[in-house]
DNA sequence: GTCTATATTAAGATAGAC
DNA sequence: GTCTATCTTAATATAGAC
């Protein structure tokens, strides 16, 4: 099987377990493939798995999150389409964010740049969005570091609570809070 | 010397390389300890130094922040008190929360419990200021999580740009966005 | 492309001297 | 309370057959 196969699983893995815990033994059990396997696909090890994964989230990004936001409509609508996505994405408040485990891992320093530049992505798309509604520049863009801001916040405290409403209730709101005037 | 000395220590270390990647190796060099010493002082090992470092921060967040919370003064001044004592616990924003570094390691399921209980403990304290404040119930509960959300979304992104003026600026508003009114 | 087998290193943990 | 030395297990990684 050609290696974008296990992309799905490996993802499932790292935001279970975090990098970290995620080791050789349990992708190796959860891929049905033998460790010389692994690095056929990946010689790179466990940080090309990640690679490949961060790649995918990625392209997922621009095709889910980036086309949303710069899709027909008003702003409202499609920030409102980007929360289905991210609805879809964190699996209703149940799944973490790769991007957060990686940063709070031993392996911040190796994937650092990636996970900025896709905030910096992600942030920049949702403020082109409100600029486009009239909200002036500096307060857009503040704006869009709120929206990461609270999507991040809320899938953490889902996560510590147990309690996926938490994200849901955020991801409701969202859209109109990001709109709202002045 | 007593086990405490070396809280500030395991605290610092498991925020910069998170549970799994603050091996022992790793804590004995930073003690000055040797591993047989360090399983002296925490028989039940790794497990058992967070265990010790939770339960430090629980004294902390009662002695600091919940003592913020039900200190004298309006609404609005207690919660400014809070957001003081955060910015000292956070370094202004540089530092990782250790709640979601354990939620989003390998370890999560032996500290769930504890961690879900701080940040009810937490939730409940922010509710209750708005309540005094006359905010009805309800909306001072979703405020009380939307503050930790906001608290743990801003850290992430902080961590995630390399910018600790994110952190900053949520701190700065925070209170007074509790606070208004409906 | 996958396997078995194995090498190498590091991690968690303990025994027993001082 | 700390040490040296050692043990056991597990993690990353590779060699070489099929």
């Amino acid at each position: 099987m050609p290696k974008q196969t296990y992309i799905p699983c490996l993802l499932r893995l790292f935001r279970q377990y975090g990098y970290d815990g995620a080791t050789l033994s349990k992708i190796s059990e959860a891929t049905l493939l033998g460790k010389a396997s692994l690095y056929h696909h990946f010689p790179g090890g466990k940080d090309e798995m990640v690679e490949t994964v961060l790649d995918y989230i990625q392209q997922w990004l621009v095709q889910n999150i980036l086309s949303a936001l710069q899709s027909e409509g008003d702003a409202l609508t499609r920030l409102r389409r980007m929360c289905e996505c991210l609805n879809e994405l964190y699996e209703g408040g149940e799944q973490p964010c790769l991007f957060a485990i990686l940063l709070l891992g031993s392996a911040r320093d190796v994937f650092h740049d990636q996970v900025k530049a896709l905030f910096r992505t992600w942030i920049d798309a949702i403020a082109d969005v409100l600029i486009g509604a009239g909200i002036n520049q500096k307060l857009a863009r503040h704006r869009g570091e709120n929206a990461v801001i609270m999507i991040q916040g809320a899938l953490i405290l889902s996560q510590g609570l147990d309690d996926p409403s938490v994200f849901q209730r955020v991801i409701q709101r969202l859209p109109e809070d990001l709109c709202r005037p002045g």
